[in-house]
DNA sequence: ATGTTC
């Protein structure tokens, strides 16, 4: 057999792309030709930018793609099982004492708790990082408090067992050391190589893609926990969904491989969408049967500055101290000073043009939005 | 994003 024929043997058609974004949303380019790029990898059958879509490290993020016969780990990333949750917390939000938390909240470093006995609860295995379990991480991570500000569909926030006057708190986390462990033991061997579906390899993988997800999630209940222990309130999970996983799918007859790279599920119910700490957060409930989108949806607002970039032009018009503050009056705790320049709400895109964007899209429908009260970043001082 | 930079 001639290596032509071999290669028309092989070859496949294209991966479909798609950018659901309106020309209201910037996009860079650069973003989307790391999408294109995606694409062309063997076994891609489509690659979706969503409306947060911007360049990644490799690939880009606010994406998500689908592929047959074999999958990427290196397009989930480090922070497997990345996501977000939600609490319904017993507290007024009249009732709020925002400046007295703000100068006494702390969630750093080890829980003092019964750290096992958390897991065991959570039904989930230790994993060697318990050290950093129930801690938010840096970058772009927090718990924030939120106050209720404007019910959009009455019904499916009655569905959710939510009341208008009270307070929330949503946990946006990962899995810390335990998924950066993972993909490098992977990348060690294989770069930015995929595995193929059917092996020992990715078999070996996926369980502990699996078990970063599941930890994952019981970190942000750990956050959670601990911030609501500060606060003295109890609370109810209402959601939790993660942004960066590989999860199998079967579609159009075959078993297809769903990688999400900070994209939000589209199949799993209603989902936030946080803006940055100064701006709204959308409470959303996916509409359609995801199939134009691989079942995602935005995770964000997503980033309008690089982080160099932002700690440049930000650092030359604001202090430190007043970006303590946002323009809803809410208060931000967050001692590390790079970091506050970093992640100011002047260095993200609107979250409203994002939402908008899947609202016209026919993506999503708004459930509520929620206002900031609290951002929790780090107490940490270290540069 | 990262017990973050060996």
């Amino acid at each position: 057999m001639s290596t032509a024929s071999t290669e028309t043997t092989l070859a496949s058609p294209a991966a479909t792309v798609r950018v659901i974004a309106s020309p209201q949303s910037w996009v860079e380019g650069e973003a989307v030709r790391q999408l294109e790029a995606v694409a062309r990898l063997p076994g891609m059958k489509a690659a979706v930018g969503l409306p947060d879509l911007h360049p990644g490290k490799g690939a880009p993020v606010g994406a998500a793609f689908t592929s047959e016969g074999l999958f990427y780990p290196y397009l989930v990333g480090n922070d497997i099982g990345c996501g977000m949750g939600l609490w319904d917390v017993g507290m007024l939000a009249r009732k709020s004492k925002a400046e007295r938390w703000a100068s006494k909240l702390e969630v750093e470093g080890p829980w003092n708790g019964d750290v096992e006995g958390f897991l065991a609860e959570e039904g989930v295995k230790p994993s060697g990082f318990e050290g950093a379990l129930g801690t938010v991480g840096g970058g772009n991570h927090f718990a924030e408090l939120q106050r209720v500000d404007a019910v959009h569909d009455a019904r499916a926030f009655a569905e959710l067992g939510l009341e208008a006057d009270r307070l929330l708190l949503l946990v946006h986390s990962g899995s810390r050391g335990l998924g950066e462990a993972i993909l490098r033991a992977h990348v060690d061997r294989h770069a930015a190589g995929g595995l193929v579906a059917d092996s020992d390899e990715a078999r070996a993988y996926l369980t502990r893609h699996d078990h970063a997800v599941a930890w994952a999630r019981a970190n942000r209940a750990l956050v959670a926990r601990r911030v609501l222990d500060g606060i003295g309130a109890p609370a109810r999970r209402v959601l939790d969904v993660c942004h960066n996983s590989v999860t199998p799918r079967r579609e159009d007859g075959a078993l297809r491989w769903l990688h999400r790279k900070g994209a939000a599920p589209a199949d799993e119910g209603p989902v936030v969408i946080p803006g940055s700490r100064g701006a709204l957060s959308y409470l959303v409930a996916p509409v359609g049967d995801g199939t134009g989108s691989a079942y995602s949806l935005a995770h964000g607002a997503g980033r309008k500055w690089t982080r160099t970039a932002a700690r440049e032009r930000i650092k030359e018009r604001f202090t430190a101290e007043s970006l303590t503050r946002t323009s809803f009056k809410s208060h931000v705790v967050c001692e590390n000073k790079d970091l506050l320049f970093e992640e100011a709400p002047q260095a993200y895109k609107a979250i409203d043009r994002v939402v908008t964007d899947l609202v016209e899209a026919g993506l999503v429908k708004v459930v509520a939005t929620l206002a900031p009260v609290l951002t929790y970043k780090t107490r940490s001082r270290e540069e």
